[in-house]
DNA sequence: CTCACTGCCGCAAACGTTTACGAAGGGTTA
DNA sequence: TAACCCTTCGTAAACGTTTGCGGCAGTGAG
């Protein structure tokens, strides 16, 4: 099914077709009726192919993605959720959206440049940002508008959307130590993702505005997976004097740490406060229901295919230095308690400074 | 960087420099030599759309999931996992793979006929089946190679692979028979998802084999999510006589599952026992670690790639007509025990008929 | 009646690539 | 030396689409 055949079909030439198909003015509007009618009876859809080497343009979003990362997995459908959402918003700006898969064992640089050359996609949305991020640069040198999910440490300026995870981790210390907590322990990632430097940043702050001193073997670095958590919550039975307190920076590692607390005869929650990053699904119907914060997944999926439309159309000309730290509610749960053996203490006004 | 700019450059014509980067016949060593070269530093990839436009192919396979479905979610990274090993070998193979996610509120049979008309692929890969699937038909009269994982009622020979959700069924309520269950009852989806179907044959050729006679309140919708797995705990709890064991057909519903059970007061494993049908990361962590079955997700999808191959490549004849039921291994666990107050009962041998 | 203008449409040139075909040049054989 | 083959490369035509340009009616004004 050709535009030519199409137009044979209806004993009209080809230009007429096209500018019919793609709402151009100068085509009477009865011709229009009869190309657009003919069209979907007949099923024609314009091949792609031919349609971006004319353009220059494909009209299809790239949504990069790393699936050997254990980080492409939250518990959640993640990523799916944020997907679908920008596809909502994309589909009415007459946009595409792909997922581009980068294999394993391939590395994310080559794989964006190849993605970049090879012309498929008109934007793309980079994810799990590293603090030192090359792929920056290259899409910076590039010229292809890009949106990150995920802040870096690399400069320049480009739109980008993150987590609030400096926020989440100072309001975690602060729920702790508001109920006691001075021992308060934190998993860190043990990759270069860059939330882990703003996790650590904010677990930091929370315990100087709560007058709590800096014990760096509170400071743990952990795989953000089940069997991660089950590593962390082991190190952490096993410490003496032990943490009285926890911070985990990933959902998904929480079944696992619960599982490692019991397996040590403890008790999550009472033996082991917890605050946990994200909610995800599986927590929630855990015993008990750790404390933890939640973000609104689709309306960050549409921010962020608002802000490729953005580059894309050029509107504002800021659009390419623009960027939002994604505000996070807090869910209480029931995993927060005074530390053991302190039912006696004050629970609040007590702490110095 | 044109095919044009890079022929310039090295002072030959357009046509030399792409038989060379195609490997193609009659271009000399030195001069092919030259080309690779200066493709490689100037950072030449040939553009796609010229590219698949002259060739009528777009080296690229489509997988088609749909994000807003519970069911790309199954507390692993499922999907990635068997991406990730299609993408291994399809590279080797000289094929892309680029996810296609269909939008929650699209008609995933709508949708699926764009992506063909478009022409972006070459062959495509659907996932969540229907017992009766439209996109089979469409796929099958469009022309298009594809590979279906998941089964389906549709008549029709096209290539797929499916879990053995029959064997596994029948395995489990043997499993569970043995121990002196007879009250077993099983969650099946709540939508018409091929699989349903097949794990409901496989419960019941297990209670007949096993000499159990059915019965139908025993046998129960579930939506497959963490919601679903705690509705349908709460039913079981509910239930008088309450079934001394469950078939739960999704992984990702255990964990409400368990919580549900907990919340009534019960013990997952020992007053109800439990087989999961498809192992994931986060079930592992549960106490009891529910009894559950895996399979070997990387080899699945390396399967599924060399199927879109075969395919594509049009080597063997029979390629269309190929189908995998994949084999699932046990994983005991810790969830499966004797009916409770049938402690004094016979193991074995006492099963009448 | 002439002229200008407008609305509508056809023509043909691109977009970047691949590939069939032919030409040029050197080497071999008769 | 002529005839021929082989290797290597250049030329140009496609692939399907969009779009600038020009043409052809029809209409209104002068």
């Amino acid at each position: 099914m050709d535009i030519r055949a199409l137009a044979n079909h209806l004993n009209i030439s080809i230009g007429t077709v096209s500018r019919a198909l793609n709402n151009r003015v100068g085509v009477n509007p009865s011709t229009r009726k009869r190309v657009l009618d003919a069209a979907m009876t007949l099923g024609y859809v314009a091949n792609q192919s031919g349609r971006s080497l004319r353009r220059g343009a494909t009209n299809t979003i790239g949504f990069v993605i790393e699936t050997g990362e254990p980080a492409t997995t939250s518990g959640d459908n993640f990523f799916f959720i944020v997907v679908d959402a920008m596809n909502g918003v994309l589909a009415e700006k007459g946009y595409d959206l792909v997922i581009l898969p980068c294999h394993s064992a391939d590395d994310p640089v080559e794989f964006l440049q190849r993605a970049i050359a090879r012309g498929t996609v008109d934007a793309l949305v980079i994810t799990a940002t590293r603090q030192q991020d090359r792929r920056i640069a290259l899409l910076a040198e590039s010229g292809v508008p890009f949106v990150a999910f995920g802040r870096s440490e690399t400069p320049g300026t480009y739109p980008w959307i993150d987590f609030d995870f400096e926020g989440v981790a100072r309001r975690s210390v602060a729920a702790l130590s508001e109920v006691g907590h001075r021992r308060i322990a934190v998993a860190l990632p043990n990759t270069d993702a860059a939330f882990g430097a703003h996790f650590k940043r904010g677990y930091l702050e929370g315990l100087e505005a709560a007058g709590i001193p800096r014990d760096d073997l509170l400071v743990l670095c952990m795989e953000s997976s089940e069997a991660g958590g089950f590593e962390f919550g082991r190190k952490i039975a096993a410490m003496q004097p032990r943490p009285t307190a926890v911070l985990i920076s990933s959902g998904i590692a929480t079944v696992g740490f619960y599982g490692a607390l019991r397996n040590a005869g403890l008790h999550p929650g009472h033996d082991v406060s917890i605050v946990v990053f994200r909610e995800n699904p599986q927590i929630r119907f855990l015993q008990p229901t750790p404390a933890c914060f939640q973000a609104d997944l689709p309306e960050l999926g549409q921010a962020l295919a608002g802000m490729v439309v953005d580059l894309l159309r050029g509107e504002s000309a800021t659009a390419h230095e623009r960027s939002i730290i994604w505000p996070m509610t807090f869910l209480p749960g029931n995993s927060i308690l005074p530390p053991p053996g302190d039912e006696a203490a004050p629970v609040s006004g007590a702490t110095p400074h």
